[in-house]
DNA sequence: GAGGGGCGGTGAACAGTGTCAACATCGATG
DNA sequence: CATCGATGTTGACACTGTTCACCGCCCCTC
């Protein structure tokens, strides 16, 4: 932002990530750097380290966080806003496959944050944790007898990897010149096996 | 490797690739730099720029291009392992659930060469192409009755996703530090989940 | 065999990175 | 008001990738 007039920046730790999660939208993990977000802030580089501890892992880490907080959020709306029927299995059903679908379509929104938010994690904010969502709907799916309980370890980890895998070749992999239909096709494919094969 | 005595290297190329790959093996893409590799092999930084135009980049891609070649030739190995029965269907279905394990496998035995392999790929040698392993895989699947014909669209890419998904995952990802007998369990059920659903 | 052309090396330099230690400044607290 | 801790600055260091002008060496040709 603008440059500060006072000597204090007020909240220079705050401002960092926000610039950071700026940088990483466009130019990915590359794209942020100490140096360079400091002084777009108007602040000197080593400023940042009173906030960072670690130096730019730090940073990274905290960019991370928001964009895996930012998928959570995205994976709940997608999932609250699947119109409730009659029957509690094609419910978990819907809720499963719309979490699976929200994930490829966040990846694919935000490729530089999925990027930075998978090379720095460390792990377990209860409200920036991707797997806990699937592991619930999971969950759902055991309830509402669509998946037998014998089949539920490792249930979601396998999802998981699917869908993971896909946006990964999707953003960053060789898949990432895909046309927008191919793409879609794709991702249908995918969430077909991985619903079947449960 | 050992300070040379002569003026020209002889193979200079091949020999920045080579150490790029072992500096790959440990430590990954962070750990191979121009100017470190080339002081390793005693020559200057700049030399490096006659034999790959594009700098860094295009070591990495070569780096890359031998990972990729390896994780193929690992595959075929473990494909032309299994032994053949009297059936083509229960055969095709084996090589195929070879394929996946073998590419788990590799990839936890060389995390680093697998690293760079993914985020440095311009793609399509054809003797280093894993993805072409495994639509010949899914090939065989559909000429032994195993698969239709209906579902082969997309079905090479939605098992890759699982599989490169899982392996991401385990190496780079939230499940880096699950135990191994955790872990084989994770592939097993991951492969058992493709399979089926497919 | 003598000479040239060019491939493949050198050294210095530049911009930029992450990082740290010593110093300066501000706001709040005694 | 004086002090002190939190916060920002300056300057430096060791790297990185990259480019440039220069030059040593080998091979090919005359």
């Amino acid at each position: 932002m603008a440059a500060r007039t006072t000597y204090h920046h007020g909240d220079l730790k705050a401002a960092l990530v926000e610039a950071g999660v700026a940088a990483a939208r466009e130019g990915g993990e590359a794209a942020v750097g100490l140096n360079r977000l400091a002084a777009g802030l108007g602040v000197s580089a080593s400023a940042a380290y009173r906030h960072f501890p670690e130096g730019l892992e730090d940073l990274l880490v905290a960019v991370g966080d928001v964009a895996r907080r930012r998928l959570v959020e995205r994976l709940a709306l997608r999932i609250s806003e699947v119109p409730p029927s009659r029957d509690a299995a094609t419910d978990a059903r819907r809720r499963f496959r719309a979490s699976g679908r929200a994930y490829v379509e966040y990846v694919l929104e935000e490729p530089g944050l999925f990027q930075v938010a998978n090379r720095h994690d460390r792990g377990r904010l209860p409200d920036a944790d991707p797997f806990g969502v699937l592991e619930s709907c999971i969950g759902d799916l055991v309830s509402a007898g669509v998946l037998g309980e014998a089949r539920r370890p490792d249930a979601a980890t396998a999802a998981w990897a699917a869908v993971h895998g896909l946006a990964v070749l999707l953003t960053e992999g060789p898949l990432r010149r895909l046309p927008p239909d191919r793409r879609d096709r794709a991702v249908q494919r995918t969430l077909d096996m991985v619903e079947a094969g449960l």
